[in-house]
DNA sequence: CACTAATCGATATTTTTTTATCTATTTAAA
DNA sequence: TTTAAATAGATAAAAAAATATCGATTAGTG
């Protein structure tokens, strides 16, 4: 289909393209986004080729038309039914970020074992006893276990789900999870990044 | 020096390495490491070879050693300072991580513009006006600064610290910063991440 | 109306990252 | 002591991603 960084690229090029669209402009060049977004032109012209969308020499892309052609195209994230594990810090964090409703993520339950977080309101998510997920993931189909568990818990709530029969697992925990072939993982390792960081200031030096 | 995605996995043989050292075993092979983690072991015995330890066939890497080589590889995060821009969601989640503690990230500063905010104390940090940013900054040299910032503040935000001198930026919000080529800049796309992993689900259907 | 400069889109090249192959070494068992 | 199995490490190949090249097209200009 196309590879993981245009993926993440063509989501910003989304956003853009909507505050363009605002502006009032009617087309767009790949070399005026690529300038905007600190990119090549080459490389946005490359990655909007996977959209139906022809640009026109001179003047480049109709805003609308490709702004609606990426609307389509970024929509399998549309109807993701999730639950979420482990209602600390990041799980709250994400519960109540805005931004992944835009893409239709779902989030169908939240669990926790913390006696005191269980029955509390987070962004009129009930957070649920995590003894209970079986029962809930047996009535409601979910796609996707969004892990937000410290890392020593991550494995085991993991093969949990992929008991429960979930497709899919989103990991925060800074650990590569054991899964069998057909469950899809993306590891997320923000203190990982966090040394990609710190080594590229260190070379800079 | 050695690519992101190899950064990011030592950082996670690092965690695995502590976990098996403290059940007592003195070697470990490539070949075990690979399968624990779910991953191929020529890739990992070709990450493992930036580190200075020398493996014995048939028997792998002495764990202390190639911890202890890991530590000291991963160490150009110790004392980073930084300073957060933002005390919302995932601020609020960043600065209780105690994760980062470990690569050493010192977190200096917390700026927000809410009045609400300011003189709060999060975790042991004062949120500070932003409007005094470039006055503390003066005072105290930053390397980092971590925006946490809604998507349209970010740009406007990143000029300011890079005014104030900062060498890197590190950034949460759905954006590419327009930032000279001095400064270093890594970009967290989190809803991208999930659009990724909405895209892998649809695939495998 | 012809000319120029900008930009698209297809194709090619380069670079980066991952994966495979092969040889030498070492340990443990025969 | 010999032999077989496992594995490191060097080198090579493949795959993925980024970047470059170039002809075709078109809006604007003189
Ligand atoms: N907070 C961050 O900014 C951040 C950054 C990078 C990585 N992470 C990772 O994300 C994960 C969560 O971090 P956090 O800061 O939110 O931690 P946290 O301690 O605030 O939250 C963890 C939550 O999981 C719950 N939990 C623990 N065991 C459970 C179980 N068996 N079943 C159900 N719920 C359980 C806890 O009750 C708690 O609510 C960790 O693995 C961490 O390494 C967090
Ligand atoms: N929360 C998440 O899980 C999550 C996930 C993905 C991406 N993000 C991104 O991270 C950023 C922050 O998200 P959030 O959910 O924490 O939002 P939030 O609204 O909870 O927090 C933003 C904070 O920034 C402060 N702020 C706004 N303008 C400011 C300014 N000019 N100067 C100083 N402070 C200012 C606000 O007062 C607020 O405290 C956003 O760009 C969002 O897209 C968040």
């Amino acid at each position: 289909m196309c590879s993981e960084p245009t993926i993440k690229r063509l989501s910003v090029y989304h956003k853009y393209l909507k505050e363009v669209e605002a502006s009032g402009q009617e087309f767009i060049s790949c070399t005026k986004i690529a300038k905007n977004l600190h990119l090549l032109p080459i490389q946005v012209r490359k990655d909007l080729s996977i959209t139906d969308i022809v640009g026109k020499p001179r003047v480049g892309y109709h805003i609308k038309d490709l702004r609606d052609s990426l609307d389509r195209f970024l929509s399998f994230g549309k109807g993701v039914k999730a639950c979420l594990i482990g209602a600390g810090n990041l799980g709250y964090s994400l519960l109540r970020y805005k931004g992944f409703d835009e893409y239709g993520l779902d989030i169908k339950f939240v669990f926790d074992n913390n006696p005191d977080k269980i029955d509390t309101y987070i962004d009129g998510h009930q957070v649920l006893d995590i003894k209970n997920m079986a029962e809930h993931l047996s009535k409601t189909e979910i796609d996707v276990g969004v892990l937000t568990v410290p890392r020593v818990y991550a494995q085991t709530l993991a093969n949990k789900l992929v008991e429960c029969g979930v497709k899919a697992l989103w990991n925060f925990a800074p650990i590569r999870l054991l899964i069998p072939q057909n469950v899809v993982v993306k590891h997320e390792n923000i203190a990982g990044s966090f040394l990609v960081l710190a080594s590229r200031i260190k070379q800079i030096r």
